[in-house]
DNA sequence: GAAATCATTCTCATGATATGGAAATAAAGA
DNA sequence: TCTTTATTTCCATATCATGAGAATGATTTC
């Protein structure tokens, strides 16, 4: 064992390796290291991974062997491959049970607050409709308000949009034949065509505009929150009067929507569509 | 502080506790086990982990900080909880990704629900149980849901049955000797001869029929899908109420999951056992 | 507002326990 | 067949995790 000489290991010295990530307990951080190679590489064998690490296999092996033994991992035989087992998929599973959307997005949506200065919400898509999950409102004396758990059309709000938009064209044909889409201002997207050709333009621009198309006087900006599937299951967006909200706020805003979204995206455990 | 029941609890007992996996590494053990409470009970605070475990408290709080460190672990300073991280869950899907399945299957799922009108599930069999993998829900208000990840018993679901129907009548019974088979309804197929003869018309038919014999209200249809080796690996269905799956419906949705099922076998690189 | 409870962060002596060299097996080449 | 390479098991050694203890801060309870 490479013994750093002197005095300067510091009680609990760390090896100098290349895990970067501080910790206290170094079985653990050699096994989850170990698991995450495996994970990342979708199976590895034991000399790749005492070359990897630097560890010697005996110790590899018992690592994996004890993983394996909580079903964290598998071993094939056949090919000496180890890979991801059920139960880390298991427990990976949990953390969606309790991913309250609503918490997670919390300080994301304040940030959007922060940076917009209007109201921030999220909401997520439900039959057909748009539900709002949380808000966080703006300072400004007139603003918009959606109580949380409110449904909204999804064809008529910025975030419904968003989701749409990342739908096929058939897709969307298909949930919203059926119902009309109701009509609400002179602006209401509310034939299907119409519609169809505004989601163009939210694809090619990865956020969406409500124009005043719910409510006369109001504007709102919407970008897609993806699940692990990259399926869009939810939408942030901010919402205030038009008048603060004019063209040229708009274009400045819509990036920092969708790079928002797509933190929380991340922060949430989903990944966007086309990746892998 | 005062040690309960004097030396009753094991000094370094290899273990003191209920855990039965046998492995090697005793803070890998113990680490997973911690790790293992947190997923079932959707967080838990330090007091509850250490009485739970019977480790001292600044050993358990190491380990967690220390799961933590590797997003295994999330912790909530606001509620004390600890949660399971998204790291967790990435490493988690990375079982899927492996088993290609979770990706490959999802259209085949969403055609078959589009055809069916009703929620389509996969699910993988592992250690006598069911473990679903993916689902793709129904518009119907009322739907069946199955959480991934959760498991469920080989003997009363549609997709244990199917895959069930692919091994040979010993096989089956050494797989099922030492468990009972769990009652759940009326329904319920819970004498190895009774699960036998449903097998013998799964085998003829070509896919199985959950009747209500896990959930009253509920059936499935289901058909296996084969790895390369022409072993059942996994399953497909579709679940829903009673009486929107009729018996004239079930033969009529039956062969569609049964061709559905064989189209993801191909789509797999997999095979049906006899070919070859 | 004091007491009680709980979580977090230190320190440290102890020895249980993870470690890696080496040898035994197994598998793949040549 | 004999090598070479990969995996697995063993075991003496000292590294490293352990848990008591104590101090602090944050809440909650009375």
């Amino acid at each position: 064992m490479a013994s750093q000489s002197t005095a300067a290991k510091g009680r609990r010295g760390r090896k100098a390796g290349e895990n970067a990530v501080p910790s206290s307990v170094q079985v653990l951080d050699r096994s989850l290291h170990l698991l995450s190679i495996v994970a990342d590489n979708d199976g590895s064998t034991l000399t790749d991974l005492a070359d990897h690490t630097g560890m010697a296999p005996s110790t590899v092996h018992r690592l994996l062997t004890s993983l394996a033994n909580h079903g964290m991992l598998a071993h094939d035989p056949e090919s000496g491959e180890w890979t991801v087992g059920v139960r880390a998929f298991e427990i990976g599973n949990a953390f969606l049970r309790y991913r309250k959307l609503g918490s997670i997005s919390r300080p994301f949506l304040k940030r959007l607050m922060d940076a917009c200065g209007e109201t921030a919400n999220v909401a997520i898509e439900d039959e057909g409709d748009v539900v709002f999950i949380s808000q966080i409102e703006s300072h400004a004396p007139m603003r918009a308000f959606f109580r949380p758990g409110r449904r909204g059309p999804i064809h008529a709000s910025g975030i419904g949009k968003a989701i749409l938009s990342t739908w096929s064209d058939t897709d969307i044909g298909q949930m919203l034949s059926g119902k009309t889409l109701a009509h609400f201002t002179a602006h209401t997207l509310d034939t299907l065509p119409a519609l169809l050709k505004d989601i163009q333009q939210i694809r090619a621009r990865g956020w969406s505009i409500d124009d005043e198309e719910h409510t006369l006087g109001m504007r709102c900006i919407a970008a897609p929150v993806f699940n692990e599937h990259g399926e869009a299951i939810a939408g942030i967006s901010i919402s205030g009067p038009a008048v603060r909200l004019p063209k040229n706020k708009l274009d400045v805003f819509g990036p920092v929507i969708h790079r928002t979204a797509d933190e929380l995206t991340q922060a949430m455990g989903g990944r966007k569509p086309h990746e892998l």
